[in-house]
DNA sequence: TCTTTATATGTCTTGACACGTATATGCCAG
DNA sequence: CTGGCATATACGTGTCAAGACATATAAAGA
């Protein structure tokens, strides 16, 4: 019985440390699944499991060498990832620079009244 | 009873949508409870948890202001999964360029007698 | 054919985690 | 000090994925 597959996110496959690790080391050159199995020293069925959800949601893709598969990377998932973590690296750069030292002085969003204001927010702190 | 606290890694931690959604919130400016739980239509007892699996793992600080908190990012846990993601990059470019097209008739690997030639392949034993 | 090698898949168990509901804590105002 | 708002946490429940182990498929070589 075939289960359904669940469209995961690119975030949950890269969520698990063996995956991350069976990228890392396709990064460099395409293996096939018994050199991954060595060189990650972990059982064969595991290392195929993760193969197949790594190929079901684009990051890798195989082609056959009698009786072996290689697998090898595929960038868009992983372009995703990127994406979405693009929007935080403007962020970086200024945290870096100047906010580290005072953020308490700082007030958030002053216009735009859309919270109930009434809170007074007496702002008591020094 | 406390539970022991796992130690997870940046990448468990944004493979939740709602967390994911938090930090994009709060890359803009830091936020309350309250208004992420009203931009996020999520029930506040949810966006609290979310907030201290979070703030464990350092990707958000919090400060007091009355009976509200104020989260804002952090920037270190993103970073590191940045540098994860930096080995594959060189890879990106390299594929789009070239590869893209014609995938089934490359062999990379040189000087291997590939099309179904006697790959026996003697394997070493180590 | 039969055996060996390489890979895939099935089953079962276990444990992590997300969510809803209810409740606790803390801070402010009257 | 009492009531109300803002946030945190405890508890019970269901879902789902990962690992261990066994087995199935397939190609190559004897």
């Amino acid at each position: 019985m075939e289960y359904i597959k669940r469209v995961e996110s690119a975030f949950e496959i890269i969520a698990e440390p063996n995956r991350r690790a069976i990228l890392s080391l396709l990064v460099s050159s395409q293996q096939s699944v018994g050199e991954i199995e060595r060189q990650l020293r972990m059982p064969q069925p595991t290392v195929s499991k993760h193969l197949r959800v790594l190929r079901d949601a684009g990051f890798v893709e195989s082609t056959v060498d009698a009786q072996r598969r290689l697998y090898r990377l595929k960038p868009e998932p992983l372009r995703q990832v990127d994406a979405w973590l693009a929007q935080f690296r403007r962020f970086w750069s200024v945290h870096i620079d100047a906010l580290e030292r005072h953020l308490d002085r700082m007030h958030q969003t002053p216009a735009k009244g859309k919270t109930k204001k009434k809170t007074a927010r007496p702002k008591p702190r020094p």
